[in-house]
DNA sequence: ATTTTGACCGTGC
DNA sequence: CGCACGGCCAAAA
């Protein structure tokens, strides 16, 4: 077999096109979603590259629902944008509703209600 | 095998 | 609100 991602980049990629649409998540929560708690820094390294514009990494931000890295933070803001996020600065309005860690029956408990 | 690197995170000032 | 610091982790050097 030829030499990929590894299993958690691949992970990571695949939690990160689980995000909805019009729907944000850390990369800390990217990282507790791939089975890594705590990884958030790597997630990031791997959001770097992020080849595939088929990847929704734009959907991809930084704690507490700051706009966070991308290559082109106004292009990241712009499709954020397009699936009627709004900002106020570098922070995503409605964070708290708009933030997805994966709503399934195990990880919802983690959350509290809005 | 060891060191460096980064689209991070929480705390403190 | 902004900035520095230490801690974290996986990938690349």
């Amino acid at each position: 077999m030829l030499a990929g991602p590894t299993t958690f980049a691949r992970r990571v990629v695949a939690v990160t096109r689980s995000i909805p649409r019009g729907r944000v998540a850390t990369y800390g929560d990217v990282a507790v979603l791939a089975g890594r708690p705590g990884a958030a820094r790597a997630v990031g390294n791997i959001m770097a590259h992020c080849e595939d514009p088929t990847i929704p990494c734009h959907r991809v931000i930084a704690a507490g629902g700051d706009l966070g890295g991308y290559t082109d933070l106004v292009r990241k803001k712009q499709q954020l944008a397009a699936e009627g996020v709004t900002f106020s600065g570098r922070r995503i309005r409605q964070f708290r509703e708009l933030r997805w860690t994966g709503d399934t029956p195990a990880t919802l408990r983690r959350r509290r209600p809005v």
